[in-house]
DNA sequence: GATAGTGTTATAGTGAACTAATACAGTGCA
DNA sequence: TGCACTGTATTAGTTCACTATAACACTATC
């Protein structure tokens, strides 16, 4: 796995396995892979892994019982999407909304955001 | 000056200069603060700012004589830009599209973006 | 009970970013 | 020339994220 130096690793791992939830590749319930498991998967040391799964137990998206794995809770998706749209409306859009007035954007450069916004009012 | 975890210490110094050229506080010609001056404005050490200087040097964005100081460079306010775009186009926009797909945000939770969007239409 | 999987914890080490302190060198001006 | 301001460079130290390695404890299965 690649990691960016914009964000410590354990968090990129977090996102991924979040992704992967939320896709459906683990569903509720599941055991993701072991600690030694996603370590070597991915290229990083054990502790870094732990580290991983401590922060997403804490988020309630992950359970662990010892000596068996860590399982994916019945909350996880819901929680997941909870955060990234906290994320979302608190960071993201304030800080793109921000961009696009400093950059003085013509409409004509955000053209493949007015697809965007278009489609969704299609499908809704 | 407040400093996030999220980027480089000398790389929030850099964008603050670059705010401060863009807005006109440090026009075209005119000399920023030196080395030391600025390592006490901010609280940080002079190597620090020595690194950010070298980086906006770097990206033609100021210019020193060694014994006077730094310069803003004549293109500079347009280099920001241009480095602002690119970064927003290749980076930003994308990242914010894919998270507005994958988050299934209704019209009426994009009210926000919708209304600047509006806005910018009615001022070109 | 033995074994092989799991989580859990601890210690030491590395690398990078930043700090601290200091010294050296160029420029301008009285 | 001397002084006060600049940039420039060096060395040593701190901190933090991550690594390397190892040991210990729990659970399931045979």
């Amino acid at each position: 796995m690649e990691f960016k130096d914009t964000k410590g690793i354990f968090q990129q791992i977090a996102d991924n396995i979040c992704d992967k939830i939320i896709s459906g590749e683990y569903p509720a319930g599941s055991k993701i892979p072991s600690v030694r498991e996603q370590a070597a998967a991915v290229g990083v040391n054990q502790n870094t892994i732990m580290r991983t799964y401590m922060e997403l137990q804490r988020e309630n998206i992950i359970n662990n019982q010892r000596g068996i794995g860590f399982f994916v809770s019945d909350s996880a998706q819901q929680q997941i999407i909870n955060m990234r749209k906290k994320e979302f409306f608190d960071v993201q859009l304030p800080e793109f909304i921000k961009q696009v007035k400093l950059l003085n954007l013509t409409n004509e450069e955000l053209a493949p955001l007015f697809d965007l916004l278009n489609e969704n009012h299609e499908n809704k």
